[in-house]
RNA sequence: GGAGAGAUGGCCGAGUGGUCUAAGGCGCACGCCUGGAGAGCGUGUAUGCGCCAAAAGCGCAUCAUGGGUUCGAAUCCCAUUCUCUCCGCCA
């Protein structure tokens, strides 16, 4: 959520920002100006009506106690009509904070000056490339037909117990989920991260405070009768952990890990993308947040930015660094680096990571601040990016390392899984 | 799931209808004292919103959350959430 103060200040950059966005926020600026005024008229009326309230409320009180209770009555009439024009003026200041807040919350994020102009994927900017050269097998499978073929993934029997998208792990493909999730675990905790193991199911106010509602409820799991939801990413939980905190300086930079399985309904994917492991309603992820002081947030993002490549080089797959344009930047995000793998046998690039500076648009929802050197509450910059995501990653490490004898295991994994072949 | 007890500031803890503008203590910050430290003494120490160009200041709200009773609620009533104890169930 946007903070208001930044609206007001300058509602025509706010404009013309959010026009790289591809989101025409004149109507909604206009409105939140108009309701935000309307609110502080409202709440000062409501705001002298109490004081009057509680003057007289005194006075009875001193009156009652020097024995003049008769003298208080004309005083509780007074006070009986303004107990029903504050209650009045209450609902008005209700409705408009609602009002403003459901204004508020559907303006996206500001995007980072240097986010480049565009309108999908086709405009993101190459940032980095990884030094490699990809060569195609000959006859070369994808992963669904090596998944089947060496029986290390069930999709079919995924669907029979579940339903499409939920896949049983098997054998020595359930032992490279285990190698990876460690792996990924262990690189991180070495790199400073602090391990923390979520709750799979977050609460409204969790849900709302990173974002997933109101703006993508509907792809979320919903168990209705405790009214929980399904985390879609370990963000969710372990960024919801310092809701409506007040972090102590020297408590930032905050570095977290967690390991999760993501739930996601997907509604609305189809074709290719869906295909084996592209999409999965039910996956596992290695997730890393930062909360960071708001003027180091961008070294952050570097940082995590540098992170994840060292594990995509550790995995020796071939990849590169993406910066989103406007278009393709997500709701909530003012800059995002997304992580592609190549994938040899689908002759396409597949994200494994998306890493990502939210600045204080969910701190702001969150209210997620930290002391300043003055003693100011200030908000701060949350960030996340995946380190990694698996199954992407599986399906890029099956195609990229088959051969005529079966698929290789990276050196990095080999601790990890016991083989270093999976024939 | 059943029965009972509870939730007060950064922490502990007092507070059963009006002066609560929340006692007291701890912690923290600053000052005095000291050769220095400690002890001692003094002062200060929440968050959000509004008024104000801003600061200062003032007002409003907040004693788990949401309602209610009352001229007036931390205090009484109702609901919810969470914690603890006992019982039941259970990996």
């Amino acid at each position: 959520m946007l903070q208001l103060s930044i609206i007001k200040e300058d509602p025509q950059q706010v404009i013309d920002l959010l026009r790289i966005k591809n989101f025409d926020a004149r109507e909604l600026v206009e409105e939140i100006i108009s309701i935000d005024k309307h609110r502080r008229e409202t709440q000062k009326k409501l705001d002298e009506g109490l004081a009057e309230a509680n003057n007289i409320a005194r006075e009875i009180g001193v009156m009652f106690k020097e024995g003049r209770g008769r003298e208080a009555e004309a005083l509780k009439q007074r006070s009986a009509v303004l107990k029903k024009e504050t209650q009045e003026l209450g609902t008005v200041l209700e409705e408009a904070v609602a009002a403003l807040e459901e204004k508020l919350v559907m303006l996206p994020n500001l995007p980072h000056p240097s986010v480049p102009a565009g309108k999908g994927a086709e405009d993101n900017e190459l940032a980095e490339s990884g030094d490699f050269t990809v060569d195609l097998t000959e006859g070369a499978l994808p992963h669904w037909d090596l998944a089947k073929k060496y029986d290390i993934i069930d999709f079919d029997l995924g669907a029979k117990v579940t339903g499409a998208g939920f896949p049983f792990y098997k054998g020595k493909g359930a032992r490279l989920q285990r190698a990876l999730i460690n792996f990924f675990l262990d690189e991180a905790i070495g790199a400073g991260y602090v391990e923390y193991q979520p709750p799979l199911f977050v609460n409204e106010d969790s849900a709302f405070g990173t974002g997933q509602l109101p703006d993508k409820d509907g792809q979320m799991y919903l168990i209705g009768e405790d009214r929980l939801y399904a985390i879609p990413t370990a963000e969710v939980p372990v960024t919801n952990i310092y809701r409506d905190m007040i972090l102590r300086r020297e408590d930032l930079p905050v570095r977290n890990v967690a390991y999760s399985s993501c739930f996601r309904r997907e509604a609305g994917s189809y074709g290719k993308d869906v295909r084996g492991l592209n999409r999965l309603h039910q996956f596992d992820k290695v997730e890393i947040v930062h909360i960071s002081h708001p003027d180091r947030s961008y070294d952050a993002l570097e940082d995590m930015r540098r992170y994840v490549t060292t594990l995509l080089v550790k995995l020796g797959l071939p990849y590169r660094v993406l910066k989103l344009c406007g278009g393709d930047l997500s709701f909530t995000s003012a800059l995002t680096y997304d992580f592609e793998v190549y994938s040899a046998a689908q002759q396409r690039w597949l994200e494994v990571s998306s890493v990502s500076n939210f600045e204080a648009f969910q701190s702001n929802r969150m209210k997620l601040r930290f002391r300043d050197e003055d003693g100011k509450t200030r908000l701060a910059h949350t960030l996340n990016g995946s380190a990694l995501a698996l199954p992407r990653i599986v399906a890029a490490l099956l195609e990229n390392n088959q051969n005529s004898r079966g698929i290789a295991i990276p050196e990095a994994l080999r601790s990890y899984t016991g083989f270093d072949l999976i024939s």
